[in-house]
DNA sequence: TTGTAGGCGTTATCAA
DNA sequence: TTGATAACGCCTACAA
């Protein structure tokens, strides 16, 4: 097996220093004569040459690589990449990060074992974090001096840029919406609430909206549990049974919506005949599903984008360390479809 | 900013030399006395030591990294992981990985650059490749003596080794299932018929069956163009509007299947009562559908753990260019729910 | 059992 | 404009 070329071979091909493969290699062509340039040019291309970012990271401590992480479940530790939510915007951050030369480590965090450990073992230029932690998961991260991003967090530090929604916001324009359409019983299907989370602020949005309205807020009608398919299955099928003063349903993410759309039809209810529904966040199944759901939708593509666009910004600064940090948000919109009715 | 412990002030810190420091940082325990170790343990977690993989890469020519490829769209490039299909096998790989101390890096290929570039940059350690490619990308692919486990490819060649499906048998399968519940009208909707893909392989299964059952094949009843919603949708439309002859359609892809039954429901026909349909895969998505979609069942987190199990056995060897080629191939079988009626 | 020192591939400093 | 050469952090003969 031949040997990969390196920058010796490709001064030696070339009858000049490594300082000067160096230099064109950098793009500081200027220190360099025309002629040496060419000849250089001409022996990377010969020998095949790759630069070596191992190498390269260990000089210039800076690796070209980004970490991005994504939750996981609790159980068996797995990536939750299977939620379009979070594979929509994997695939636009790489993108975005490929384009700028950056390769993406996508990694999961065991249990004991912090982030920092691999941040510092891959020298990592940067990283996105989607998702809400134990706080003690930000604190370590923090120690790791590098620029960080945060997807859908409300942990409000200077050591991290964020990029987010306005939550409650989208709360109130589900709910407030479902209203205007006449319903006055409205439940809430979420994940759990948690202190600072996304889910709190639209369920805080949600209770602004019945206020405003003057619906009184029913504690009863907030089935909180987990965000997923199976959850809002069984939720559905509860209210279906449980509740039958119930017009409409706000579910604070599509898959869970598309649960409880399924639990109603096999506990006999129709949507949207019987009982409204609302999602959020509008993956792309959601316009698949029949009916097609109704939902608040974010813009989840560019959310991934800017997180990518934020970190680069950030990482190819002057002086990441004094860029203050920064915060983006995506509107939201009301995208109108089959599973809600009038009353 | 506290500049990165290294191996030295470990050294400093324990007095100890760094030889020993690297010791028992590779196991090697053996070689020191006990006593030493100790100490040595001490400083590594009072100074919160963690080696630098880029500087241990250089000498050990290792990274304890491992590429990921999954495909892309045309146009913009994007990784297609917002297909549950993909999404769940890198999920899969990611954990398996991690298990063992390896780091994955996703990326896409630009065209132009060959993976080749990454894979020496990054000194990889392996590479997993799902879906096929044009036969250049396969052939700069062995130039990197790295080895690789190529993911449902029908490339045979002793540079990979491959983890798959029967893609033909599966295509058997599903026909020969309709053709049980007294179909001969059969349509097939699917991706680009390429040779030596998975697609052909499942194509010719279905003729297969046909033949059996002696029916004849009629190209027309082939609906061919990409692998996605929109042309199941457009493929579902175009049957119910155009061949009334038709009972019963196979799917190469759920995702297709779903679209089909979408293009079917907007002509007028019902699913299963008017016209069945059968997939292929079974993403999560199947049984979530309504109604939900019978479908050939692959175990596609099964699938992801195998190809990073083969990939972990060939990397760890002791001599992974002589590891001889393995393929592993992942049994099918039909999960008969609500889209297939008996004639 | 321990320590010294050379080298992995790059970059960057400093003379020439 | 060039070219030695000293780092970067780690591993591992080889010597002691």
């Amino acid at each position: 097996m031949k040997k990969k070329a390196t920058i010796k071979d490709v001064a030696k091909y070339a009858g000049v220093s490594t300082a000067a493969v160096s230099y064109v290699l950098n793009g500081k062509e200027s220190r360099v004569s025309p002629d040496t340039v060419k000849k250089i040019h001409e022996a990377i291309h010969a020998l095949h040459y790759i630069p070596n970012y191992s190498a390269r990271s260990l000089v210039k401590n800076a690796s070209k690589l980004v970490g991005v992480i994504i939750p996981q479940t609790e159980d068996n530790r797995q990536l939750i990449l299977e939620n379009p939510f979070y594979s929509e915007m994997v695939s636009n951050i790489e993108l975005k990060l490929r384009e700028h030369g950056y390769h993406l480590i996508l990694s999961g965090v065991d249990k004991g074992s912090s982030y920092l450990d691999i941040s510092v073992q891959r020298n990592l230029d940067g990283a996105i974090i989607m998702g809400i932690y134990p706080e003690q998961f930000y604190e370590e991260l923090k120690q790791v001096k590098i620029p960080i991003v945060l997807i859908d967090s409300y942990i409000h530090d200077n050591a991290f840029s964020r990029v987010g929604i306005d939550d409650e916001h989208g709360g109130y324009l589900a709910a407030n919406y479902l209203i205007e359409k006449g319903h006055r019983n409205i439940a809430l299907v979420t994940g759990t609430i948690r202190k600072d989370g996304v889910v709190e602020k639209r369920f805080l949005g949600y209770k602004r909206a019945l206020r405003e309205a003057n619906i009184f807020y029913n504690p009863d009608y907030v089935f909180e549990q987990s965000v997923s398919y199976a959850y809002g299955y069984e939720a559905g099928k509860a209210i279906a049974d449980r509740c039958p003063e119930i017009t409409a349903v706000f579910a604070t993410a599509d898959l869970v919506a598309l649960g409880v759309i399924r639990g109603l039809k096999e506990s006999g209810k129709e949507v949207p005949e019987d009982i409204s529904v609302i999602g959020f966040d509008d993956i792309f199944l959601a316009s698949m599903f029949v009916p097609q759901l109704t939902t608040v939708r974010q813009h989840i593509a560019r959310k991934g984008q800017m997180a990518a666009e934020l970190l680069l910004e950030i990482m190819e600064s002057e002086s990441p360390e004094q860029v203050t940090r920064r915060e983006e948000s995506i509107p939201l919109t009301i995208i109108e479809r089959q599973t809600v009715k009038p009353l």
